[in-house]
RNA sequence: GCGCCUGUAGCUCAGUGGAUAGAGCGUCUGCCUCCGGAGCAGAAGGUCGGGGGUUCGAGUCCCUCCAGGCGCACCA
């Protein structure tokens, strides 16, 4: 029994009630589903609910009366084994063990499509996060959005949604032209202009762009500048690509601000929302006005100069995602930017959209390490790559993913090697590489789930150790947690799940032995035994895949 | 000054109105004669930042104060 299933025997008891007059309430005021939830005490019984507490009140009853009447109503459903009443009027129910235990079966069956859901179905969102800046290398607070973002990705798929992962690449403006310049002074030797990036890899840069482009030396300064400027682009854009790729992270989209600029994208945007009419002169410059929705001031699209600003680019950048079939647009930004947040909602609503609707941000809180804090013109960044060397891939995005995105997250720096390995990703992928090894002896046992003659000596009502209730249990929420973390846009409630369930098994493993014996004979225990122990292998292995970690078979 | 985020065990952090507030790390005590001890069992450790309020019920919602982080450009 699927905890929708006791939902709606729930329902159906309420609507008994209702219908002999017991409930003085009309139907259309019960709840259109009833909330179920694991109790926290064991003691509790496999499922609770609170629904008695609720509605008493309105039904001008006490919530231990309608309580006791409900579970007579629900006492003699298949698969329940008992009701009880509890404190001020909860409903605590336990489940038939094989009624619970079947689910093990249904999980083995689907396989990988278990934990996938329809709840988010037709929605084409598209998510950009990391979005840095190509002008140095991606340090641990980028780190941040990549585990989050790609594994936000791959939770929203496994819900349903249509997501199209994008890298937006700020190469337009005068940074890119400090970059060059900050290259070029490393060739030169001379000191690196005022505003301008610092750092070992800015000389090493240096040394690859002269290396392949030895007359640039002997160029005027300008035209230097712009091949030092391009060269260092697409060396640190080609690093940058490759460093995630071993993160384990991929875009599907590559989107370049500067083809806004050159194909007249930010021209056009400009004229679109004048168009709208929420566009104005003043100044000699083209003000938004973003102060019709809800910004605090106007801002500035072309400046008096006649150049655009960022703001305007991120206007066309927009109106591409919406021309591009996106009307889902879902932004990972740093917390260094919340102030863009009502401009880009203005952005929307002046672009016609629903900002409610069609455009959502989401706010990360800053990494620091021991209070420092990490900048790229300092020179004392933390690199991801460097971070992957020291700990791993696996262990980086997990402790990563493991925390909100809102939580401000402060990380102990040289701590953080020797953390490695009481990460809680060993302990989870632990667990899974155990189930690998039952799997192996059990070959070896000649153990199986399915019989030669094709029975699969599954009797799920010999699951009956309490610990295996409580493994059960946890088996069943799998799917409602990969789809609140879809819906909440949280990843990190997947990585709690994950070590839940790893302590449950470990428990269960303690308590309950899959295999026989040397001396014992093969028995439907065992084998019933094994489904489970595949089933929570299957739950663990699409749980760590919805976070991008890998499910080692052995350590 | 204004805005957003945060404040929970020694440390890093979970807990989208429910029952006795949890995990990892750290500390202490047990458990490998049989499926992997990267594990299990147990102990110690809390005025959930302070104060009001709403509710049958508040770590969770509202108000206020305190503390920390981040932001308030014709920069990108």
């Amino acid at each position: 029994m699927t905890p929708d299933e006791l939902s709606e025997a729930l329902s159906a008891a309420l609507a008994s009630a209702v219908a002999d007059g017991t409930l003085a309430l009309d139907a259309d005021a019960l709840p259109s589903s009833v909330h179920v939830e694991r109790p926290k005490q064991r003691e509790h019984g496999d499922w609770a609910t609170n629904v008695a507490l609720q509605l008493a009140k309105k039904a001008g009853t006490t919530p231990r009366a309608l309580a006791e009447d409900l579970a007579g109503r629900l006492g003699s459903t298949p698969g329940i084994k008992a009701v009880d009443v509890a404190g001020p009027g909860f409903l605590n129910i336990t489940l038939e063990a094989g009624a619970a235990g079947e689910l093990a079966r249904t999980i083995v069956e689907a396989g990988a499509e278990y934990g996938r859901s329809d709840a988010l179905d037709g929605q084409v969102i598209d998510l950009e996060y990391i979005s840095a800046n190509p002008t140095g290398p991606l340090h641990i607070g980028h780190t941040r959005w990549a585990a989050l973002g790609d594994s936000l990705v791959r939770i929203l798929r496994a819900a349903g949604a249509d997501v199209t992962a994008e890298y937006y690449i700020n190469d337009a403006g005068a940074q890119m032209d400090r970059f060059g310049a900050s290259v070029l002074a490393q060739i030169h030797g001379t000191e690196v202009p005022e505003g301008g990036y610092r750092g070992e890899y800015v000389a090493e840069l240096g040394r690859q762009v002269l290396a392949a482009n030895p007359q640039i030396v002997d160029l005027p300064e300008d035209e230097a500048v712009a091949l030092a400027r391009d060269e260092a682009y697409r060396l640190q854009l080609a690093e940058i690509r490759d460093v995630l790729d071993s993160f384990g992270v991929h875009f599907d989209v590559w989107f370049s601000e500067r083809t806004l600029h050159d194909s007249g994208a930010v021209t056009t945007a400009v004229e679109r929302l004048r168009e709208q009419g929420h566009v104005y002169d003043d100044g000699g410059a083209v003000w938004l006005r973003t102060t019709d929705f809800t910004d605090d001031k106007d801002r500035v699209l072309i400046r008096a100069n006649g150049e655009p600003t960022y703001f305007a680019a991120d206007a066309a950048y927009y109106l591409s995602k919406k021309d591009r079939g996106f009307p889902g647009k879902i932004y990972l930004l740093g917390a260094d930017h919340h102030g863009y947040i009502n401009r880009l909602k203005a952005i929307s609503a002046a672009a016609g959209d629903d900002p409610a609707a069609n455009i959502e941000i989401l706010i990360g809180q800053l990494v620091s390490v021991q209070g420092a804090k990490l900048s790229k013109r300092a020179g004392n960044i933390i690199e991801l790559r460097d971070l992957v060397e020291w700990i791993g891939a696996d262990a980086v995005r997990y402790s990563l993913s493991r925390y909100p995105a809102d939580t401000p997250l402060e990380l102990a720096g040289e701590e953080m090697i020797k953390q490695s390995n009481d990460n809680p990703v060993f302990y989870v992928q632990y667990a899974h590489s155990r189930t690998c090894a039952v799997d192996r002896n059990a070959a070896d046992r000649a153990v199986r789930r399915v019989l030669d003659d094709g029975t699969d000596g599954f009797d799920p009502a010999l699951l009956d150790h309490p610990t295996e209730a409580v493994l059960v249990g946890r088996l069943t929420e799998f799917p409602r947690i990969v789809a609140q973390a879809a819906e909440l846009r949280e990843p990190h409630r997947i990585a709690r799940y994950l070590e839940g369930l790893a302590a449950d098994y470990h428990k269960w493993y303690a308590e309950c032995r899959v295999l026989p014996y040397p001396d014992e004979e093969v028995q439907d225990v065992h084998r019933t035994r094994l489904w489970l122990n595949d089933a929570v292998r299957q739950v663990l292995a699409n749980g760590l895949d919805l976070l991008g970690v890998s499910a080692p078979e052995r350590m």
